[in-house]
RNA sequence: GCGGACGUGGUGGAAUCGGUAGACACAAGGGACUUAAAAUCCCUCGAUCCUAGAUCGUGCGGGUUCGAGUCCCGCCGUCCGCACCA
């Protein structure tokens, strides 16, 4: 019986709330969690990606730092000297908005809501190194930025170009791709306008095949994001053709189209050139046509959707120029702007191989062109192959190709990429879909990109001495546009150069700059220059990384990127060119949405549930009407589906929520907050309270020397706790948290089951293994629920803080069964099973198989077919 | 359209190497304790056959194997990513 302890004693509730209070307070003061300057010891660098300083924690950081935070504090009990720093991803445009709607300044807006996160996480019990802290917005981070950014500019890793760009004609700024919605600005409204600007950007092709190349040494990466990463950076092997012109007055430098292809192999099966609206040409040939015009203006309409880019029809124009095929004088073939061809890839302009690819193909058969097929599968002739309307994309010979004919598509491509190169008429080509990085931003909220402009002297890098470019402090959003264009004081400069007036670049940098080199950062927060490389040597790179799949391409590209271009310039030692060893992207929190009787979304605390039976039956608090219970959904503040971390941490306290988050779902899983979940995590963290109490009350003292033979009752606790001891520390290392969370249920279960064999006092040996297991369960959910093992352990009568005491051992004796159950089949089917000593021969267990009755009954008298004896697993007989 | 992941009880999920499917938890039902409730404890809980025992059972259909949730082939479904990339 549970509570036969004490006479009519029953343990006090465990206060989560209070105690966690205490037990943060004594971390901090002890400052357990700094990361040690050793370098000779095993590091351990766990990482989650910061925040943006919104001001209030959600249930996704929750469940997010309490992943890192328990292989953080594992790591630390294992010996590693742990670096698990925390910081603020601070600049940004919510500042801004934030700063227009309450005319204050986005910086006093951004560190109120740091301190007001900082408070939240540290209420949740974090193994963090806040001494290492940064916000990103802090000159003391940026200045260093800038100094990057100089050192990347000197190596040509940093340059201008103008470029198109997504112009907001009423907010007065650029607008990446992804907040363009519809052809209009996301927060404005106002149709998006294409310009010409001259932006700062930043050369990731450089590194293209690098980047893509090391994704395979990236092992402890999900594989889905190396795939996604790999087809961003797209890289695909081709030529460049030059197809002479003719037809029409042409400028010097346009006597020919040069196009990009990956299908040199179908040159023979060349029917029409197509080039973009956007091509040089088309707008060549634009300024003498009216219908040209109209037909690009038509095209550009289009817009940018998905569903018109799907819906879209082939459209061409015919310009009545021809192009000359690079083998045959005589062959010419009519040149076209089309709709499909895009100016942002390859040359803007494409050869149409309309057998073999299937726009081309519908594009052919749009405006009645030649459609000659030149790859012929094998089973097909190429005087009778009819492709249909069906583009055929596979393997083959090559047919109606002159020389080329009977050749692989390889050969033929090798044989057509020489002859072009000799004839300088074509190269080889490797292209890439990856663009270079613009991060010109015309914000204020931003790092200024420290450079000036002479109207002598060009561009003119601020020199490194004169760093740092701080943004200034009097600024005002009460006009559309980018405050620091009209702040003159700041604004205007003597050139560095000349000493001429000048002015400084307005334009701040992209806020995914201020992510790329954090983790760097916090290898030494306090440097004078942005790394310090002894430091950086060894922390980096981030042993483990987790964050969400959403940062799956640019962030963690940008990163990867960064690292190369600061090893480049000195700022991080060779081979630490890929930044996160290990990445693990989790899950989000979902939870039901609700909905009231007259359609209002309502918060999870508005509504009351009743369970009655199956039956789930939902009313609005405030007046009694029913709600709609609706499907579960990310916790989003549109569907109102959210729970507030600080109610729960309030409510039952910070380890419950953290060892909520960890059971049930696997971590690369969604997880469904629940609030029956949570009551269960919070019985659990009592029923821990209970059982340590208990095993004070029965087990063995502190000092109790360890018995030298143990009772089967005493000898199978042990065991059960010894297995999850080592399972447990398996499973973390592994980010199995949900598998350790049911391990560390099944310990306890049995604890409590040997605690309810005994109504006296337990044998000596049992109060010791007792006491044993107390202990080994206290430690193993000290990374889940570090406040409730502290107090445990002090309750075990240890004045020492666990956070700082050493993984346990299993013994490994303990971990191996001397008696084994073994399944019996016959046939396959299980009919019984078999215990037996582990260490019995093959021999043994078939013999003491066939006796079992059930398989005697199957043979009916025959001897069996075959017997498979798999030791310790299974015997299957064959009848 | 292309690429990838996944599909197991009422629910979340476990089964790490092809070897006893359903660990652990949630929900539900029954019981004990209690004046009562809360808390706690005990029992049941994939389906079918009244029961014992058996049969079926990991989206569907095939296959390999002594043995398949796991491997192979073909479907169906769900989710995610990319999307006129030449």
């Amino acid at each position: 019986m549970i509570s036969s302890g004490a006479p009519g004693m029953a343990t006090e509730r465990y206060n989560a709330v209070d105690r966690e209070k205490h037990w943060q307070k004594t971390w901090t003061e002890r400052d357990v969690f700094r990361a040690g300057d050793d370098y000779s010891k095993p590091k351990c660098y766990v990482l989650e990606m910061f925040p943006y300083p919104s001001g209030r924690i959600h249930m996704g950081h929750v469940r997010n730092y309490a992943m890192g935070d328990v292989l953080a504090r594992y790591k630390r009990a294992k010996g590693f000297n742990v670096l698990h720093p925390m910081g603020w991803d601070a600049f940004g445009m919510p500042a801004e908005n934030a700063a227009m709607e309450n005319k204050t300044h986005p910086g006093t807006w951004t560190y109120a809501n740091i301190e007001a996160m900082k408070t939240q996480l540290k209420s949740m019990g974090l193994s963090l190194d806040w001494n290492r802290e940064f916000a990103t917005c802090n000159v003391d981070y940026y200045q260093h930025q800038q100094k990057l950014f100089l050192d990347m500019y000197a190596k040509g890793l940093a340059y201008r170009k103008s470029s198109k760009v997504n112009w907001d004609p009423v907010d007065h700024t650029v607008l990446a791709n992804e907040q363009v919605i519809d052809g209009r600005g996301w927060r404005s409204g106002a149709l998006v306008e294409q310009r010409e600007l001259t932006q700062w950007f930043f050369k990731i092709t450089e590194y293209a095949d690098d980047l893509l190349e090391a994704l395979q040494g990236l092992e402890d990466w999900p594989s889905k994001v190396r795939t996604m990463q790999a087809n961003w950076i797209g890289r695909s092997e081709g030529m460049l053709i030059n197809w002479p012109l003719e037809g029409a007055k042409l400028p010097d430098e346009q006597q020919s189209l040069e196009i990009f292809t990956t299908r040199h192999d179908t040159i023979f099966g060349a029917s029409f050139m197509a080039i973009s609206p956007e091509h040089p040409l088309a707008t060549h040939l634009a300024r003498s046509s009216e219908d040209l015009t109209a037909f690009i203006t038509e095209c550009q309409r289009i817009g940018t959707s998905l569903e018109a880019v799907e819906k879209a029809e082939k459209k061409g124009f015919d310009t009545g120029l021809v192009a000359v095929h690079p083998f045959d004088p005589e062959w010419k073939v009519p040149v076209y702007v089309a709709n499909f061809v895009l100016m942002g890839y390859g040359t803007g302009a494409v050869f149409g191989s309309a057998a073999h690819d299937q726009r081309d193909l519908d594009f052919a058969q749009k405006y009645g062109l030649k459609i000659l097929p030149v790859v012929i599968p094998e089973d097909q002739d190429s005087t009778t192959f009819d492709v249909g309307r069906e583009a055929y994309i596979g393997p083959g010979k090559l047919g109606n190709s002159r020389f080329l004919d009977g050749m692989a598509v390889k050969d033929a491509m090798e044989d057509v990429a020489r002859r072009l190169e000799k004839a300088g008429q074509g190269k080889r080509q490797v292209n890439y879909r990856l663009r270079d990085w613009g991060l010109s931003r015309q914000r204020y909220w931003g790092c200024p990109i420290p450079m000036i402009h002479c109207d002598d002297c060009g561009v003119v890098p601020v020199p490194a001495a004169e760093l740092p470019v701080k943004l200034p402090e009097d600024v005002t959003f009460d006009k559309p546009g980018n405050p620091l264009d009209r702040h003159d004081s700041w604004l205007k400069v003597d050139c560095p150069s000349c000493g001429k007036a000048a002015r400084r670049e307005t334009d701040t940098m992209d806020t995914f700059v201020d992510s790329s080199w954090y983790f760097a950062r916090f290898s030494a927060s306090d440097s004078a220059e942005p790394t310090d490389l002894e430091a950086a040597a060894y922390w980096m790179p981030v042993d483990q990384y987790i964050g969400g799949i959403e940062h799956a391409i640019l962030h963690l590209l940008y990163s990867r990127f960064f690292a190369r271009a600061m090893i480049e310039t000195g700022h991080l030692p060779q081979g630490t060119k890929e930044p996160f060893k290990a990445l693990f992207t989790q899950g989000m929190v979902i939870h039901e949405t609700y909905k009231s009787s007259d359609g209002r979304w309502l918060l999870p605390v508005e509504v009351d549930i009743k369970e009655a039976g199956e039956q789930r039956v939902a009313t609005e608090l405030a007046n009694g009407q029913p709600v709609t219970i609706g499907p579960i959904e990310k916790m989003s503040k549109s569907r109102k589906n959210l729970v507030d971390p600080d109610d729960i941490i309030t409510g039952y306290g910070a380890d419950c929520a953290r060892w909520f988050m960890l059971s049930d779902s696997p971590p690369e899983r969604d997880v469904i907050w629940t609030e029956s979940g949570v009551a269960g995590a919070s019985r659990f963290i009592q029923r821990i309270w209970r059982l340590v109490h208990e095993i004070i009350d029965q087990g063995a003292a502190q000092s109790a020397a360890k018995p030298a033979i143990f009772s089967d009752g005493a000898l199978e606790l042990r065991r059960s706790v010894h297995k999850a001891l080592h399972q447990v520390g398996q499973n973390i290392e592994g980010l199995r948290f949900n598998v350790a969370v049911a391990q560390l249920y099944e310990a306890a279960n049995a604890v409590q089951s040997a605690l309810a064999a005994y109504d006296k006092k337990p044998t000596d040996d049992m109060a010791w293994a007792l006491r044993e297991a107390g202990e080994i369960m206290v430690q193993l959910i000290g990374p889940m629920m570090p406040h409730l093992a502290e107090e445990c352990w002090l309750l075990l009568g240890y004045h020492s803080i666990l956070a700082e005491q050493p993984w346990p051992d299993a013994e490994a004796a303990l971990l191996v069964d001397d008696i084994v159950t073994i399944a019996v089949q016959v046939n396959g089917k299980r009919r019984d099973e078999l215990t037996i000593a582990r260490s019995a021969s093959n021999d043994d267990v078939q013999a003491a198989a066939l006796q079992l009755e059930p398989v005697v009954k199957a043979l009916a008298g025959k001897a069996p077919k075959k017997v498979i004896v798999v030791p310790q697993r299974i015997v299957n007989v064959v009848a």
